[in-house]
DNA sequence: GCTTTGATCTTACCC
DNA sequence: ACGGGTAAGATCAAAGCG
């Protein structure tokens, strides 16, 4: 007998195996331990479980006595146990049903919800390994200790070491991230027509870079990639990452590779167990043992970033900026490797690339753990993870730590409720504006209202309980005490962060330290902030329509109570949305407003910033504001949207610029006039007449013509594989008819081939004029006259007085 | 047979 | 595959126009 010894380790990611001999399952945590070793630490003592819900008028020993019949003919299950627990609040019998194989779970769960007295089975569909990690309190990213011992003999995996785990992991206090070893890369394919498709096109350049400084070149004999995808796995055994990072690795490379060398008859041994890449869970690449990461998932947390274009992410975060990258479309790919001076180009940009992922990922990866170890889900998962999800994990997980049953995920009908106020703006300009926000509105009205799934009251209820909260507008009813489940969660989150953001005021804000907290405490604010969301997602296991139509309410009421309250003081109201309210500044009523309204309502306010001047057009969710600093805010205006040509967005940025700063319409239509002269000239660079649109469905489903489906079209017919998400960028051509008959992707025409007057009036027109028009400047002032090009007068020309 | 109008589809935004 | 509220453009078919 081997003696046990204490082990620490940093949780890096988990998999589960079922052994085929007696079908016992394993536990696998892939970890770094406190030298820098990679460890596999095996646990083959967990066994799980799901429960059968009884019906509340039977008696649960009977049903008991039934499930234990069954059992004689359920070889797998090992034990069946009487247990209390609550399903949205209310106290339920349970049969708590151990199940040895974790793949019969689904099987025995059937079998056994049809016995006499059991209404449903509940959390049979919990994986193997996340149930391991709930019920141990487990998270990914977090330092371990356990009592080991080594296993001598396995083979299977690569690792420095391996041990059997015969305790459960205790959790460490333990900040820091051990040093662990990443791999960037970014593959180049040969495609003769449209999208590379792995039994025709070679890989013809692999670039990798390491967070050790290391970087690769492999290229192919020219048109045979043989030794190159060769050459790429044995690269990744022997730097043996922890971490794998790409750009759209999940979508394409890791498939695309692996069927290439599949085609090529190549092992591929890029994972420490001998397994290939594989779909897992959330659509995200699994490679056993070590952390697949795709920064193109990470930049979905970028909302900033219209089109997410390694490109450009890495120049929004500061890795390289945009005008300091080589760019190469895919199109040219093939002609570019064709041609040997060319061919080096191709090479320089895909090692740029590879760099350019790193250094996201640099940027990127505290968040993305911190993240990871609060809602519970391994790092590779956490990316491709919905928001929905990621919060549904964080409530699981805190369901399981107060008894709490969670509840099956349901088909509902979609049926809509009222959301947030938005109130009319005053257009035109105004000076010195208050906005005053609602801190965190919805969570805190949760909190206060203590609304949730498990303290609502039902119309019918009997005798509706005295104490409860009654909803403004929708009359729904919540218990007062005992506080609910949604309650408990987002006081706890809300807790955590102010104790987080406590600590990090005693730092260096340049600490690594400070960085870390940092990230923490942003993660947290986003679970915070989506649990309203989640509340009213018809797809929430924790959902109930009326929590969600109850917070909106007391929203709609604070907003309306707190507008009266500003009118009573004399304060003029400009504008509002949802949980702000924008007010003529005037710092003493604005402070006792706050006053009042925390007072009234229980709910904080405060001016969160003062614009200079500020601009509103006649439509709500529209402005622009100029801040002390001197910078401009834009919201919501053609400046900030996706879908409109640079040139548009440009022009309307120079005309907020003169009318706010400058408080000159005037010279701001002298700019708009010569950008349209340049553009007539065709002296605006093609790049800026590009319009990118979203595809949100599969191209064949619209039901009418738009522009960016007929694009998607055209590129789908010369071999380009478009998917939902996709963003397709097109320009407009000369001709006769509909936009849709006149459109072309950019990639497949010209600046000689594109209709400038379209750009005129339907771009930069309508975006100028947006602005303009309060000012009452019409079409034809921009149109017709020219004030920059010719002077008004003789005198003007003449340089009189 | 043409233009005008309004409903509908679509996207991207705000909070 | 987290919510509702909103603006806006393009398309398409019906309405208007005599």
């Amino acid at each position: 007998m081997q003696a046990l010894s204490k082990y620490r380790f940093w949780l890096l990611d988990v998999n589960y195996e079922v052994r085929d001999e007696d079908r016992k399952p394993e536990l696998w945590m892939w970890g770094i331990d406190e030298e820098g070793k990679r460890v596999l630490l095996i646990d083959r003592s967990f066994t799980t479980y799901f429960y059968l819900i009884l019906n509340s008028e039977e008696d649960p020993k009977a049903v008991l006595e039934r499930a234990q019949q069954q059992k004689a003919e359920l070889p797998f299950i090992v034990d069946l146990e009487l247990t209390q627990l609550r399903l949205f609040g209310e106290p339920v019998c349970t049969i708590k049903v151990f199940c040895q194989d974790p793949e019969l779970v689904p099987k025995y769960s059937g079998i056994l919800s049809k016995i006499k007295g059991v209404q449903k089975c509940l959390e049979d569909d919990v994986r193997y390994s996340m149930r391991y990690l709930i019920d141990n309190d487990v998270t990914p990213c977090s330092w371990y200790e356990v009592d080991v011992e080594e296993l001598v003999e396995h083979g299977k995996a690569q690792t420095d070491k391996l041990y059997i785990a015969k305790s459960m992991p205790r959790r460490l206090e333990r900040e820091e991230i051990p040093p662990l070893r990443v791999l960037s890369f970014f593959p180049i394919y040969y495609a003769s027509k449209g999208a590379p498709k792995p039994e025709r096109d070679p890989v013809v350049i692999i670039s990798t870079v390491t967070n050790k400084g290391e970087k690769r070149l492999l290229t192919a004999n020219n048109y045979d990639d043989k030794e190159l995808i060769q050459s790429f796995s044995e690269q990744i055994r022997e730097f043996d990452p922890e971490i794998i990072v790409g750009y759209e690795t999940n979508k394409q490379h890791w498939q695309y590779l692996t069927d290439r060398a599949r085609k090529l008859s190549l092992d591929f041994p890029v994972d420490r167990a001998r397994t290939l890449p594989h779909l897992s869970v959330y659509g995200h690449i699994s490679i056993t043992g070590r952390i697949n990461l795709d920064v193109a998932d990470l930049a979905e947390e970028l909302p900033e970033v219209k089109v997410k274009t390694l490109e450009n992410i890495a120049d929004f975060l500061g890795v390289r900026s945009l005008d300091e990258q080589i760019v190469i479309d895919e199109i040219d790919f093939a002609s570019f490797w064709d041609d040997a001076e060319k061919r080096q180009q191709l090479i320089r940009f895909s090692s740029e690339k590879a760099e350019c992922i790193l250094g996201i990922f640099e940027k990127m990866f505290n968040y993305a753990a911190e993240l990871s170890k609060i809602v519970g889900l391994p790092l590779d998962q956490i990316g491709k993870a919905a928001v929905g999800f990621r919060i549904e994990w964080y409530l699981i997980r805190e369901a399981h730590k107060t008894g709490e049953l969670v509840p099956e995920r349901v088909e509902r009908p979609y049926v809509p409720y009222a959301g947030g106020i938005v109130l009319k703006p005053k257009p035109g300009i105004h000076e010195n504006v208050a906005v005053l926000d609602f801190k965190s509105m919805y969570p805190n009205i949760m909190i206060d209202k203590n609304i949730s799934p498990d303290t609502y009251v039902s119309p019918s209820e009997a005798q509706p309980p005295s104490d409860v909260n009654i909803t403004p507008e929708v009359g729904h009813m919540f218990r007062k005490e005992p506080p609910g489940f949604y309650k408990r969660v987002l006081s706890s989150l809300i807790t955590a962060r102010d104790e987080i953001r406590r600590k990090m005021k005693r730092l260096d804000t340049e600490s690594m330290e400070y960085r870390l907290l940092d990230a923490r405490q942003k993660a947290v604010k986003v679970i915070t902030n989506a649990a309203y969301g989640y509340a009213g997602w018809i797809g929430a296991r924790w959902f109930r329509k009326p929590v969600a139509e109850a917070t909106t309410a007391w929203g709609r009421d604070a907003v309306m109570r707190g507008i009266e309250a500003a009118g009573n003081l004399g304060l003029d109201i400009i504008y509002g949305d949802t949980d702000s309210i924008f007010i003529k500044h005037d710092p003493e009523k604005v402070e006792t407003l706050s006053k009042m309204i925390l007072e009234n309502l229980g709910l904080e306010i405060k001016p969160e910033k003062v614009y200079t001047r500020i601009f509103f057009t006649e439509a709500k969710k529209r402005y622009c504001g100029l801040l002390p600093d001197g910078t401009l805010d834009t919201v919501g205006l053609e400046v900030v949207r996706g879908d409109w040509a640079n040139v548009a967005k440009n022009t309307q940025e120079h005309v907020l610029e003169l009318v706010l700063r400058e408080r000159s319409p005037r010279r701001a239509v002298d700019s708009v006039h010569s950008i349209i002269a340049d553009l007539r000239k065709q002296q605006v660079p093609y790049r800026d007449l590009i319009i990118w649109k979203t595809l949100t469905k599969p191209v064949s489903e619209y039901e009418v013509n738009a522009p960016h489906v007929e694009a998607a079209w055209m590129l789908e017919k010369e071999g380009w594989a478009l998917t939902v998400g996709d963003k397709v960028g097109y320009v407009i051509t000369q001709g006769k008819g509909r936009l849709y008959e006149r459109v072309k992707p950019y990639t497949m025409t010209s600046y000689e081939e594109v209709d400038t007057e379209y750009y005129v009036t339907n771009q930069v027109l309508p975006a100028a004029l947006r602005i303009l028009s309060t000012f009452g400047v019409k079409e034809k002032d921009i149109l017709t006259s020219e004030p920059t090009e010719k002077p008004r007068t003789l005198a003007d020309f003449f340089g009189g007085k």
